[in-house]
DNA sequence: CCCGTGCCCTGGCGGC
DNA sequence: TGCCGCCAGGGCACGG
């Protein structure tokens, strides 16, 4: 389940190891990952350099030539870095580059998207055109005004990337654990104070957990050989019937929005 | 527009 | 041991 920290460590990663690679071909073994149609995919994107990666919310931005390639990788998407070995199970699109090397695209849920784009209108197109500001950069009022709308429960609000983008299931249950707010009261009760603090946990923990490489957890293991730190740094998630870290009461866990849910039934309230 | 539900997909796990 | 059914979940299509 790659968020934002996930997403950032595997972006300064594949630019380290793939800027300046020139694409020469593309092969796909299961090209529904592709929402282009394939084949204008393929002649697209040959012979297109990869000159910088970005990255906006969760989704990676493959700067080339003239278009620009937007990922994401939704829940087991990763990428590695091989030459002349055989295709594995779940490798689904290999990016093989003049210098030999393949970039491989593995996902064993297949839920992952690679679309390619103009490069001068792709910030003015589905999908990124629909995408909410990160919370380093949301404006407060803005959020609030937003929050004031909805009638539906905190923690749904904050997993809406057209409203702040970058959060997924693990850091908004530690944003809400950090701003002591329950994930099921609704958005339009929370004040202008709760919001801001929730806007300045979401920073706190994204940040944290950017400098530790992400959070390495089951599912999502490991991409290019990197592993996250930021589990042992994890208050709530993943901590049913542990002890609060702040006052010890047990960790409880339950479903809010469909998603499996961490909240200390003290802290939070 | 607003909100809830179901779908995509497959490995892992509990139950028998 | 083996099989069945269910669960995990980000984001979107669809429907009320």
């Amino acid at each position: 389940m790659p968020e934002l920290p996930e997403v950032e460590t595997v972006r300064r990663t594949l630019e380290l190891a793939i800027q300046n690679e020139k694409i020469i071909e593309v092969k796909d073994y299961y090209s529904k990952i592709i929402t282009n149609d394939v084949e204008d995919f393929k002649k697209r994107i040959q012979y297109q350099r990869i000159n910088r990666i970005d990255r906006m919310g969760k989704y990676l931005i493959f700067i080339l030539d003239s278009d620009v390639m937007i990922i994401h990788l939704r829940m087991e998407g990763k990428f590695f870095i091989k030459r002349d070995e055989p295709i594995l199970k779940h490798e689904h699109i290999v990016f093989r580059f003049e210098s030999g090397r393949e970039l491989r695209y593995h996902d064993m849920r297949k839920f992952g998207t690679i679309t390619l784009l103009s490069k001068d209108n792709y910030l003015e197109t589905y999908p990124l055109n629909k995408l909410a500001p990160e919370p380093k950069d949301i404006n407060l009022s803005k959020f609030y005004e937003t929050l004031q709308k909805k009638r539906i429960e905190i923690k749904a609000v904050l997993l809406d990337q057209h409203i702040l983008s970058g959060l997924g299931n693990i850091y908004v249950d530690e944003t809400l654990f950090l701003s002591r707010i329950h994930p099921t009261r609704l958005a339009n009760t929370i004040s202008i104070d709760e919001a801001k603090q929730i806007i300045k946990s979401a920073i706190e923990v994204l940040d944290k957990a950017t400098k530790l490489g992400g959070t390495t957890i089951r599912s999502y293991t490991s991409s290019l050989g990197v592993h996250g730190r930021f589990q042992n740094e994890l208050n709530v998630h993943m901590r049913k019937d542990l002890p609060c870290p702040i006052c010890q009461t047990k960790i409880i866990k339950m479903k809010v929005k469909g998603r499996g849910t961490y909240v200390c039934p003290s802290c939070q309230d």
